[in-house]
DNA sequence: GGTACTTATGCTCATATGTAGCATAAGCCG
DNA sequence: CGGCTTATGCTACATATGAGCATAAGTACC
């Protein structure tokens, strides 16, 4: 091997053929950590996978260090998450990597995240839970219409606008209409990380305490810690999921193999964290092909039986799929 | 700092303040690096920015590894980007993060790659040049109708598709339809990166043969190769970029200060590919907020003279914006 | 057994959004 | 001045979306 180092920061290393191999040196160690935000439905509602940091800590996503013997990315999230939890994994898509430097004097850290979601939340599992989703976000369930926590929140932020000087407030009000809204209208779902980061820059989120020094204290209208970062992780698989269950057909990796179209709904409502209009959305369902009539009743529902559908996976085209 | 260590693979470390700090151990020494996918436009079309490689080295994309003085990934390749190409990035955004073992015994590699748009493409700069996005996805580019190269692909992947035992032509020929449509209907152009893969897997791009060992030979259907797995990362620029143009005003992160409606259309339609209706563009456009007459016309037409208009960034809002 | 209540299911309507075509305006070039 | 170019504006049509209402078919209760 030889090294010619050519452009900056890059070697290229001939190897034996005569081809050319391009490789980065080395900067710093850093290390690499995986972490998963797992969601399962049970009949409770939305679910994420949380593996406890010991006695009184904060409870955090299941994570892993990279290890050699990890062929992919994603096998070594697959192999962490079940050696900490037990759960095995279905689907699994990687949401974003964090790297800013925490506090200077720290090692240098990039964590990979990812999201998975899996068929039901079986429980009873050491060292690991299932925990409500909403939870940690109690702002983010608009399905009984505008939360409580909103408008605290929403005033909290005020506050927080008006004490910057002219410029800041400017700038943050419109963010903040942008993230919330404005008294309640033009709602959109999907901002989930833009409107954690605007609360935890406001240092209305616990972990901005933290962060700074202090000590953890729950709030009740910004919701529940989360180890490190992991909430804003949390916060960037919810955003992605709401967004991604209207162009795909991800909501059946947390359906059981059958289902009424009610329960689909339920399951795209809890996610979305809106009420969606019973009739359009099987009209919807119906008209996409995603899924097929097994022939059976569930006499489950209190009223008329429902017809149960099953997911048929051959169609995995493209379509867009479901919901608002 | 106490070691408890209650979570596999985690250590929990206590600081001073009684708060707990959670880390994960060093799984091994893993090299991380910074990509960027810079895009572009001058009068010939979309151009990408490459860093050369050597003297007979394939081109790549600018890249380092990410450096302690780096506060963030996106400081890292920002920096990386004007220290190796002299160009300052405007818009950044992160894409995705590849790691996966090249080949056992090569040491681990994290490569974390950025998608970058600036305003033009100056040219005559040491060691970088902006090449055609085009003359390494000569299959993309559907203006001028279905271009020749896709006919040569199609056959070639129906070979290879054909090749297998049973059960992987079913599959193979499913996903061959689903990324290239059938017969020119339904193609997507947002399947930049699946269309990539799966040339790669049926060993279509010159990539595919260097990775087994083989000599890199260019090819004329398949395009240009480039170093490591940088194709692969431009086709998840691509991909993302055609994606985000219909949602998110990102198209002005490229445009000059002053534009006709054309100019955008032009530009909106080399990024997706295809051509699109006049009319309905300009409608769009116009409907939307997001631009303004300056008042002044462009006589460089050729025909009656536009006009021209400019960009209102203070309308960051969220609206959806632009094309197909 | 009937009545009230529950939920499922099917249908209609108004309104947005997207697609395609054509007519006119206003410059240039010979 | 007639023919070319491109810009600009408008209209017809299809499709998607959003909201309401009527009916069907079970269960719970009296």
């Amino acid at each position: 091997m030889s090294e010619t180092g050519d452009l900056i920061g890059m070697s290229t290393a001939e190897r034996g053929d005569g081809t050319i191999e391009l490789q980065p040196h080395q900067g710093q160690t850093v290390g690499v950590g995986l972490n998963a935000v797992v969601v399962a439905f049970d009949d409770a509602g939305p679910r994420v996978l949380l593996a406890n940091s010991g006695e009184e800590g904060t409870p955090a996503l299941p994570s892993g260090p990279l290890e050699a013997e990890h062929r992919t990315l994603e096998t070594g999230v697959r192999s962490w998450v079940e050696r900490q939890t037990g759960q095995p994994l279905g689907f699994v898509e990687q949401l974003y990597t964090f790297g800013d430097k925490s506090r200077p004097g720290t090692r240098r850290f990039v964590s990979i995240a990812y999201l998975a979601l899996v068929r039901g939340a079986a429980d009873e599992r050491p060292a690991a839970g299932w925990a409500d989703l909403y939870a940690h976000f109690p702002y983010e369930d608009w399905r009984e219409g505008a939360p409580e926590s909103v408008a605290h929140v929403r005033q909290g932020l005020q506050d927080w606008a008006d004490a910057g000087g002219l410029n800041f407030r400017r700038s943050r009000r419109a963010r903040i209409v942008s993230a919330f809204g404005e008294d309640g209208e033009r709602w959109n779902e999907e901002r989930v990380l833009e409107r954690y980061e605007l609360l935890y820059e406001a240092g209305l989120v616990c972990e901005a305490e933290r962060d700074r020094g202090g000590t953890v204290r729950e709030r009740a209208d910004t919701g529940a810690p989360l180890a490190l970062d992991h909430r804003r992780m949390l916060a960037t698989a919810i955003g992605r999921l709401r967004a991604k269950i209207k162009y795909r057909p991800v909501l059946f990796e947390l359906m059981p193999d059958e289902f009424t179209l009610f329960d689909l709904q339920r399951i795209a409502e809890a996610l979305s964290g809106v009420r969606l209009h019973k009739p359009n959305f099987r009209r919807l369902m119906e008209s996409q092909g995603l899924i097929e009539e097994t022939g059976r009743l569930s006499t489950q529902t209190g009223g008329r039986p429902a017809k149960l559908f099953r997911y048929r996976p051959e169609i995995t085209m493209e379509r867009p799929a479901t919901t608002v």
